[in-house]
DNA sequence: CAATATATAATTGCGCGCAATTTGAAACGG
DNA sequence: CCGTTTCAAATTGCGCGCAATTATATATTG
């Protein structure tokens, strides 16, 4: 035998490289969707989290996606130039920047649905085994995060 | 109401960031796990590669991992660099680029191994519910590169 | 055999993603 | 009220990840 094999680290056997394909092949469906409307993935879910909360600090967005400010500050310092997003230091406390969407901004929301609906259709997936799926990854992201 | 808002652009009802969330939080524990060892997750992946077929040209690397030259070069010439993998031109065609383990490649498997184990115990999960998931997500993933 | 086409890696450029550090603003403690 | 601590973003640096281009080698075709 020409190297130390065990199944135990065959890469069809990793949970980590299904996750890391199923992730990707979904982003891949999603910057063919996206293409249009000119917004990347990371994007699209900061976009998200504005369209639901409608204004949202650095941290709390932060917070809500997982991401720090070393990625989030550039990315929405682009947003903020492509007109989508605006970015204010809060009056109350300056350590804090309230990010908000544009009239622009909002007006993208239509569009980035029915990428989204394309998406869904590219997983072949019903609405229910789509939802079980995502409880099931929600439980594991859940338990590893503590 | 201030923001349009469907349940469907919800972020929380989002399969892509129910896996994009699971994806970061089992790298996360490989990078935790790695950090002795000095292989960051996408390294891992090419090693685990290398164990399995003892040696690999980058294009067969790239298929089996869905990584570009792109990714895989300058990746590779990292782990050459460090003394883990050898890349020499193919005799037959010198258009391809043949990646072999070195012996200190192939020592790194033990630790490894130990590592994949902890971050195996840190989802949770039995071996049978992480094989269900796994076989769901190959699935899903299947389906959509088609 | 020469000209063209195709295949394989390497390179370039840009946007994440994260660790570590820095900057500036509030909160705290004496 | 001043010095220290804590906190929020921004910045820096590096490694992916991918699209597009380039360089080189092989295959094909007239």
């Amino acid at each position: 035998m020409k190297t130390p094999v065990s199944d135990e680290l065959s890469l069809d056997e990793q949970l980590c490289f299904a996750l890391y394909r199923a992730s990707q092949a979904i982003v891949a469906s999603y910057r063919e969707h996206l293409a249009e409307v000119g917004l990347t993935y990371t994007q699209y879910l900061v976009m998200l989290v504005l369209w639901e909360s409608g204004t949202s600090s650095v941290g709390q967005m932060s917070t809500r996606l997982g991401l720090d400010s070393g990625t989030l500050t550039p990315l929405l310092k682009r947003l903020e130039q492509r007109g989508l997003v605006t970015r204010e230091r809060a009056a109350k406390d300056e350590r804090v920047v309230q990010i908000g969407l544009t009239r622009s901004g909002r007006a993208t929301y239509e569009p980035v649905l029915a990428a989204r609906r394309k998406v869904a259709a590219d997983t072949g997936l019903t609405s229910s085994e789509l939802a079980r799926l995502r409880g099931e990854l929600h439980r594991l992201s859940d338990h590893m995060e503590h």
